[in-house]
DNA sequence: TCAAAAGTGTTCTGCATACACCCATGT
DNA sequence: ACATGGGTGTATGCAGAACACTTTTGA
């Protein structure tokens, strides 16, 4: 390599992990506690240096690995930030990533830093270590957008569910109060669910049909997506 | 710093710009010929690498100013590629963004590399350096979702313009074909738009009516956005 | 029989769409 | 007078929004 061009390759590249999961009530995300400094003792985000030959999706894909035991779990790229001073042991830059989690798959696992982490309620999250509240903040942002256009919220809930629970979901993420019939005739019409045949139990009051994904028109809606105007 | 930390301090990180202009027809990108290896004689997006005291928006700026000799251009951040071998010289992460220039503003600059740019119809781009069709890509469809949902178009725009200009970029952009009566419907519904007074000159037909933008209405609209669903 | 959540239809309004003719200017 | 693009209004259909009562179960 050319001298002159040495001096540019001192940087080092992270990336930083939102964690979505849906409990059926609140939105979450997974925090760790930090063990050592720079900022001891603060919630992070998940994240971890990206090695001199490591993808990025590789690296996204190890870290959620290491902290869900959890292997292709659906994610997406939000928000590149590169402030000088973000990290105060040198330059880093780092990238935003949110992931989704069916919260019910998720065990923690004893290895690595995964022994820290815990779900906050979303709306719960206090100042966190570095600029993550910023990257945080841009994930949910984005959440908010892609759920409006592409049949992702479906990642967050099991493999059965009432439509009661998805509307939560909805309005868990987008954080604002649905009508109850206009959802359920838009949500039936776009045929992406199908009964189940079976209804809740042991519940104190009419019982739930379950639902679960037609998967054939749930791929179909995954490559061409929908339009969800709430 | 600790040692082993020492092995991640050794990537580098550039950023590409997709500089997007109209020229009343068609809309075009800035790309500059390469004058050295790697990809030598190839067309590639204007960029450079990040200094190690530089901010990510301070060099889009810096590379923004010495491509087009102007200051305070809009951009917007898209993508981050860090594939491992995506340059040939090292360990390379880049950060692509989109920008928007009144081409009418530009001119040639004859420092830097800015010589051996050249304005090029986006339909009409080849095979470029690097992985550099991949970041126009994705800038290209950033744009078009972006365009529906904040009135950025007019970046692209002399002060100046007629309806049908407006509504040529709209088409340039999202590659549709608009009906003129619903277009105007919509535009001016919008109420952003306010009548100069003046019409064009010289033109071998009815003349069309100037517009500009009203700014407190336009400024408003850049906040809380809009729906121009075409 | 009561509490608690499930489930269901209709009306109204506004916006997107489709569509065809006359107008003002320069040559 | 003709060629060229500028400019205008209406009717239709569809989808979003608002809204209240009956049903089923367990306690």
């Amino acid at each position: 390599m050319q001298d002159h061009l040495q001096k540019y390759f001192t940087l080092a590249f992270s990336i930083d992990c939102v964690v979505f999961g849906f409990d059926g009530a609140d939105l979450k995300i997974l925090l760790i506690e930090r063990g050592e400094d720079p900022f001891d003792g603060f919630w992070a985000l998940p994240g971890d240096l990206v090695a001199p030959d490591e993808d990025l999706n590789s690296s996204v894909n190890r870290v959620l690995k290491e902290l869900t035991g959890l292997s292709d779990l659906f994610f997406e790229q939000v928000e590149t930030f590169g402030a000088v001073d973000r990290h105060p042991l040198g330059r880093v830059l780092t990238t935003g990533y949110y992931t989704l989690v069916k919260i019910s798959d998720y065990e923690l696992n004893p290895s690595s830093f995964a022994a820290e982490a815990r779900w906050i309620n979303v709306n719960d999250v206090k100042e966190l270590a570095f600029d993550h509240n910023q990257i945080l903040d841009s994930c949910i942002q984005r959440l908010q957008k892609s759920v409006r256009t592409r049949p992702i919220g479906f990642e967050l809930l099991p493999p059965h569910f009432t439509l009661t629970e998805l509307q939560g979901l909805y309005e868990a993420i987008l954080n604002i109060e649905l009508d109850i019939r206009n959802f359920r005739k838009k949500i039936l019409q776009m045929n992406f669910l199908k009964e189940t045949g079976q209804v809740q139990q042991n519940v104190s009051h009419r019982p739930a049909k379950l639902y679960q994904f037609d998967e054939e028109q749930y791929n179909l809606l995954k490559s061409k997506g929908f339009n969800f105007e709430v």
